[in-house]
DNA sequence: CGATAAATTGAGGACAATCAAAGAGTGTGG
DNA sequence: CCACACTCTTTGATTGTCCTCAATTTATCG
């Protein structure tokens, strides 16, 4: 096991960066210290998986730092990305047998564990921390019923463009300010090309060609294959449709 | 105003035909009562309108009987149909201002309808209640996420084997025992063609033409075009990728 | 530096979209 | 009861976008 018993660090919430944006937030002192009791700390690499699709859903987690990736796939094995979980996060599925997506990591991560069971019976006797879990389930809902505008009506490019300006977003954590008007934004994208493919619903063939369309037509900038510069968001914006 | 106030009939509940499926059903007597209080009854015809995207979230719903879609729109007016909603189904966006999506009715529908903000403030104050509709909202979201795979990475013939098969599950309201085996099943459609193509991102001529296919396979029969008979459900599945 | 993986670019083809028209179903009024 | 208008569905012909296959370039790492 490479998890760290909180049980042995009484206030490690206290001290958690995330504290005030993850389901946490609202419970007290004392409920925080049962949680305590019952999660544990754990890293996670680049390609480690946290859940199998299909398998019985054991973990749940909140997200410290880093980003993973929720995905399923067809029979033949096509893998479509359905998620991606970023710090504050919450991933795994409360109150069911199995789990109905892989969650995998895609940078290095650190996540706050709990046994599902733990987490329920907790839940169940936390309204508070049932109704932080809601409302994130609630906002999940809307942005995966966002993303499926995305996949059913709009193509290549506006596939490409709304990725990008939904992943800065992201990335800045909700902050509104930045990039907002004028100064140029930047963003490392924790993904490769393939699986924004698999995120996108294209080929990666396609998602590099949108990439360097957008280049040559200046709205944005490639330091290197995976550091994006927006000069001028609206110009992104514009082709999102 | 069409609506019938419930509160004149302190029982309607307890006469509700989907009273025990839906999220109301943990609650007890008392909790009951005060739900009547705040709700009311309204019938819609097909083609009316109930939440209206990115307006204000005035309404959330229970569906009793019928039909209604939620759609999202592109700004050019592209419609992607993200949601069907079934009977003992909750509709609306609780502990948010606007309303991200719209619903509409297919059939005609009955449904019960609470203020969003008296919802709000009595599923704050009744655990039980808001434990129901996480659970709901956590099997919508992983019902999403597998619309997703859907819209990602199926072909269209895919794409239409599996709206028939998840459309005559839901039309049974999740009752295994009909056409597990054996014996025909039929499934009345409560969407156009045109609906079809906008739950599975795909064109209408599309869809026809898959509809057309499997009658040739003899996968289906169509004694019309809204009724579809399932002769041999696993020659279905095996279409589903 | 060489080996391996990731990303880009190119050429050709396939599947679904688009454009167009005919057929089936529904309701209204003469 | 039938003619007519209207909508919905089906079918056909053609186009276009993205996928597939293939090769090259760039990046990563021992």
């Amino acid at each position: 096991m490479d998890g760290i018993d909180l049980a042995q660090r009484p206030n490690f919430c206290q001290a958690c960066t995330i504290r005030n944006r993850a389901i946490c937030a609202d419970l007290d002192d004392e409920e925080v210290a049962l949680l305590n009791r019952i999660g544990r700390k754990r890293h996670l690499q680049p390609g480690e998986q946290l859940l199998w699709e299909g398998e019985a859903a054991i973990l749940v987690a909140n997200v410290v730092s880093g980003v993973l990736k929720l995905s399923t796939a067809t029979a033949d094995g096509r893998e479509q990305i359905v998620g991606l979980v970023y710090p504050s996060d919450f991933v795994g599925r409360p109150f069911a047998e199995t789990t109905p997506y892989g969650a995998e990591a895609l940078t290095d991560t650190e996540v706050c564990v709990f046994q599902r069971k733990d987490f329920d019976r907790f839940a169940l006797e936390h309204p508070r921390l049932e109704h932080k879990l809601l409302e994130r389930t609630l906002t999940e809902l809307d942005r995966s019923r966002r993303w499926m505008l995305l996949l059913g009506k709009m193509n290549a490019q506006e596939r490409v463009a709304s990725f990008l300006v939904e992943t800065s977003g992201r990335l800045q954590g909700g902050r509104k300010d930045i990039g907002a008007s004028g100064e140029p934004s930047q963003i490392e994208l924790p993904l490769s090309r393939q699986q924004i493919a698999n995120v996108l619903g294209l080929t990666i063939e396609t998602v590099s060609r949108q990439f360097t369309q957008f280049r040559k037509d200046g709205i944005i900038e490639m330091p290197s294959s995976r550091t994006i510069v927006v000069p001028d968001r609206s110009a992104l914006l514009a082709r999102t449709g």
